[in-house]
RNA sequence: GGCGAUGUAGCUCAGUUGGUCAGAGCAUGCGGCUCAUAUCCGCAGCGUCCGGGGUUCAAAUCCCUGCAUCGCCA
């Protein structure tokens, strides 16, 4: 028996409501999961909520909430997002949960005990609006970006961990386990950055600023830095230090991350384990980013592809399908409805699910549905090879699977896919069957194909686990739950001759992106893609926002903007307005057109410019287009 | 500004230590089959392997340089 297997999302920050790029972490790690159960029956699997720090309580005075209120309400989304997606974590953990504060107390107190956590005073750029320090870098012309106000220079102590001692100890250890870290390439950047002295890292905020934390334990007066606290849910959900979880799958852990934390779990993370006495973990393994439509997903363009819509529009073994094969994990992918649309055709539906259904159909029309007796004579003579075709795919599948190539693995099964259509392509079963003669051989031949379609449904269950329980049932072997385990699919001839079976079905119907388009009531497809409305408001909420017409008066790039446009504005007065269009409008084009603006929006700096009102424009799939008027109006006009 | 990654067929990408390495899948064209979700099987075309220079008998593969994109750091 394979040893246990233990691994774990990132707990996310609940600053945001989740996104493709938290359905795709969660779901790689449900592959993983549901992988090694194909050969340990001891996998657990951990995700949660991180919900500690200022950004929070500044998310929660915008929605006017504490908190508390806040972090519940967030959470609950990822907690019942993830049910839909078939996410079979075993526990879910929150870092206000009062056992995970007392973990987070005792190792603080165990490292400050070990003499690697020091008090220190030091001066910063502080600004008291957004209540937190910046670097010189950060700053807009030595103002805040939020505020447009100076930052003043204060002095804080604070507790400091000694990273710097260990700086040596873990480029050893990253060395001498050349696969603590991957792919290679994160490994490589960890190593670069350790090649400049690492700073000691600030783990505390003093509760004049900050009361949303874990109190340190040796001073009353502060709270515990996020990421401090948020790494060690990764012991805490095991039940650290005494719980069986902990002693069982604390040594084997793995963890999932998206490259933007690769430094915390790379870097901060083993350095704490080590400081506190605690075993290492076994892998860090680290993905890339999805980009939406080509460009990068971000919350402030807007172009948030949200999971659960594609998986309601094409199914969501079909959505994750496309999530692991057309990643490679490690490296950036692209996102787009065209790009789900031509998996699901050419792998799904063409492939695999045409595969499926001319096999089921042959045999009732050959047999009545019943799986027929292969006979070892004729399989020797025909000798065709298949049964050496899947075991070559599992062995292939397996090591990629192990390594996290979720595409190589699914390639490798698509491989076999190929030869078992083939397979039908040489036998040629409807020539078989008219000849009387032949009986045997079709037998033969039909219960290969049944087999190798039984190989398919194990080697699809860690990402299609649906899918693969009804390609079970269809082959008759209902009822077992463990079909998945790979010494059940690497021992050939496990369908029971005699069964008979239900109907052919269509495991995945081909989606016709061009009909779908063709007579595209625009309703249609905004529904499809539209976001959810947004809470009621009355009229005298709207009233408070003054949309004026405004016309165009001059424009032109902003200097090292990708996405800003600078624009003059007449609306009666003349403005400067920055809009995020450039990737859609040329300046010259916008000239002498007639806009509509937000005319009272609190002023903002954009790369340095100061906008004083907003363009309105919609953004979808195919860009930003700005919205206008039907005819020419008096600039200045309000709309209503 | 410093460091690093990437740049290969229309698209997405494989190409280990330099020598059938010019590949795969999708898309396109043609042919075949008819069990099947107009699916499957076979064949074919397309590439200055980012540009330039160098090392070598031989470079997509090593070195230098330029360009582009991206990332990390300051």
């Amino acid at each position: 028996m394979a040893e246990p297997f233990y691994i774990t999302t990132p707990i996310y920050y609940v600053n945001a409501r989740p996104h493709l790029g938290h359905a795709y972490t969660t779901i790689a790690a449900d592959v993983v999961r549901r992988f090694h159960r194909m050969s340990t029956d001891q996998t657990f699997f951990l995700t949660g909520t991180d919900e500690h720090g200022d950004k929070i309580v500044r998310a929660a005075k915008k929605e006017n909430c504490t908190p508390r209120e806040y972090v519940d309400k967030i959470s609950g989304l990822f907690q019942n997002l993830w049910p839909e997606l078939n996410i079979s974590n075993d526990a879910f953990i929150r870092t206000t949960n009062p056992a995970h504060m007392a973990v987070v107390e005792r190792i603080l107190q165990r490292i400050y005990d070990a003499g690697d956590i020091y008090f220190s005073e030091y001066e910063g750029l502080y600004c008291f609006g957004c209540e937190r320090f910046y670097t010189e870098r950060e700053l807009v012309d030595g103002c805040c970006p939020d505020h447009q106000t100076p930052p003043e220079t204060i002095k804080e102590s604070n507790y400091f961990f000694k990273m710097s001692r260990y700086q040596q100890w873990l480029i050893d250890h990253i060395e001498q386990h050349p696969d603590f870290i991957r792919p290679e390439r994160y490994k490589n950047e960890v190593l670069a950055f350790l090649r400049d002295p690492l700073g000691d890292l600030c783990i505390s905020r003093p509760k004049s600023r900050l009361q949303w934390g874990i109190t340190l334990p040796f001073d009353s007066d502060y709270v515990t830095y996020v990421w401090f606290d948020a790494l060690l849910n990764y012991v805490s959900a095991l039940g650290y230090p005494d719980g069986d979880l902990y002693k069982t799958y604390w040594p084997v852990a793995q963890h999932i991350v998206a490259k933007d934390i690769l430094k915390p779990h790379g870097i901060y993370w083993p350095i704490m384990l080590k400081a506190a006495g605690l075993p290492i973990y076994q892998h860090l393994n680290v993905h890339g980013y999805w980009n939406v439509d080509q460009s990068k997903m971000s919350k402030s363009i807007g172009n948030v592809i949200e999971p659960l819509e594609m998986k309601n529009i094409y199914g969501l073994d079909a959505f994750r399908f496309f999530l692991m094969r057309d990643m490679a994990f490690g490296l950036d992918s692209n996102f787009s409805e065209e790009a789900l649309v031509q998996r699901i055709n050419a792998d799904l539906a063409n492939d695999l699910g045409n595969l499926f259904s001319r096999v089921i159909a042959m045999v009732h029309k050959y047999f009545g549905g019943v799986v027929p007796e292969p006979d070892p004579a004729v399989e020797k003579e025909m000798d065709l090879g298949l049964e050496h075709n899947a075991r070559a795919a599992i062995d292939a599948y397996a090591v990629a699977m192990e390594a996290f190539a979720f595409h190589k693995g699914l390639a490798a099964v698509w491989e076999f896919i190929t030869h078992m259509n083939k397979y039908v392509d040489v036998t040629a079963p409807w020539n078989l069957a008219k000849n009387k003669a032949a009986r045997k051989q079709l037998e033969t031949v039909m219960y290969n194909l049944l087999e190798g379609l039984r190989i398919i449904s194990g080697l699809i269950y860690p990402v299609m686990p649906d899918t693969a329980a009804t390609m079970q049932k269809h082959l008759g072997m209902s009822g077992t739950d463990d079909f998945f385990k790979l010494e059940k699919l690497c021992a050939w001839r496990g369908l029971t001759p005699g069964v008979k079976l239900r109907k052919s079905i269509s495991l995945f119907p081909r989606v016709d992106l061009d009909k779908k388009r063709q007579p595209a009531e625009p309703p249609v497809e905004v529904a499809k893609t539209a976001k959810p409305i947004k809470p009621e408001i009355t009229i005298d909420d709207f009233a408070k926002i003054d949309l004026r017409v405004a016309t165009v008066v001059s424009a032109q790039p902003v200097p090292r903007a990708k996405k800003l446009l600078q624009l003059e504005v007449d609306l009666g007065e003349t403005r400067t307005i920055v809009s995020g269009i450039a990737a859609d409008y040329a300046p010259e084009a916008l000239v002498g057109k007639q806009v509509i603006v937000v005319a009272n929006l609190k002023p903002a700096k954009l790369m340095g410019v100061l906008s004083k009102g907003m363009l309105i424009a919609a953004t979808d799939a195919a860009g930003v287009t700005v919205a206008t008027l039907d005819k020419p109006v008096t600039p200045g006009t309000p709309l209503s």
